[in-house]
DNA sequence: GTCTATAAATAGATAGAC
DNA sequence: GTCTATCTATTTATAGAC
């Protein structure tokens, strides 16, 4: 139930997707989705409090680990790297929120993404207090490292629709794109630019 | 008219636009709206083709123009970012339809994005032949600038919603955003990475 | 070209039987 | 907990007068 709700929200947004689909697919009664969540709204807004709780939790754990800032970064690229993977859904929704200037996120999940910058952000201060780092915005570091993450990982679709129109395959593996936003990141970091 | 509609499937999406709002924004008659188009779904696909169009010539004139490689990645990226910044509802609706799998796109805009993306390796390729540049996958380098660019522009909305709610400012300017997405390109095609 | 009125389908949500 | 049936609102789209 919640499963089939992810693909619909991730497929057609919020607006777009339709509560009689995500019973279909879940191989329930329409009525049974309103007895367990009070509305389309709500059942939303859960699936979104558990996306953005996973991520924020992973990257809270990174920047209380006890690996060296640079490593850190690593481990934190690929933190995100691994949710979008696991979870489909969540890179289409992500984008999706974004450009709908986060309406549907309510405290806890601005809590839980503010999290995720100010964990990006312990770590860059700690490798500048290490004297490993050079000082840069966390904020210019963060949208490098995710905003490529989320759209590689939530294009899928369009990447292949482009392929099978003729652009040239220049197929790009995730961890291809891991190993070079690390060293995009830590090329700032580390001064080596 | 057709402002009215680029603002309403930008801020909703194209499931979630309704025709009667964008008549009512536009002020017009419902019925003039599909006098003059086919459908709401022939009126967004207009649009579309307006926007990747735009930006499809934008880069190409770029890699075109007569500038050294290491300039023209900086003409680049002001060339998106000046597009997504004189057409605010560019950045959502470009991050929707990734989202969507570019369902909408036919194949006239395909090309157009497809064009992006080898106006950058073009640039990359003839900095190459000119020793300027290290060979490194355009696809990488383009995800790396135009990622960051239209979640910033299009995120607008999403980052007053953070400051409201206490996100410590940082605010990062486009000029700033711009200034390091080139650093971020040339360290890298230059070798100094 | 511009309008009113309305058709036809689908949406979210609920009442009430079991 | 689970289902059928249904209410109400909204949607895209069009017919037809002017």
């Amino acid at each position: 139930m919640r499963v089939a709700a992810q693909a619909e929200f991730a497929k057609r947004g919020f607006a777009g997707a339709s509560v009689d689909k995500i019973a279909a697919a879940a191989h329930v009664n329409k009525a049974m989705i309103y007895y367990h969540f009070s509305s389309k709204a709500a059942l939303y807004r859960e699936i979104l409090r558990d996306m953005f709780q996973a991520v924020g939790r992973r990257a809270r754990a990174v920047a209380e680990s006890n690996e060296p800032p640079a490593d850190k970064i690593g481990l934190f690229i690929e933190a995100i790297a691994a949710e979008a993977d696991a979870r489909p859904h969540f890179p289409p929704i992500w984008l999706r929120e974004v450009a709908e200037g986060g309406t549907h996120l309510d405290a806890t999940v601005l809590r839980d993404i503010t999290g995720v910058v100010q964990s990006l952000a312990a770590i860059i201060d700690e490798g500048v207090r290490r004297g490993r780092f050079t000082r840069v915005n966390p904020v210019l570091i963060h949208v490098s490292i995710v905003a490529p993450l989320m759209i590689h990982f939530g294009s899928r679709g369009l990447r292949e629709r482009l392929e099978r129109h003729g652009l040239r395959g220049a197929g790009t593996t995730p961890p291809a794109l891991i190993e070079h936003l690390r060293r995009v990141a830590l090329g700032l970091l580390e001064g080596r630019t």
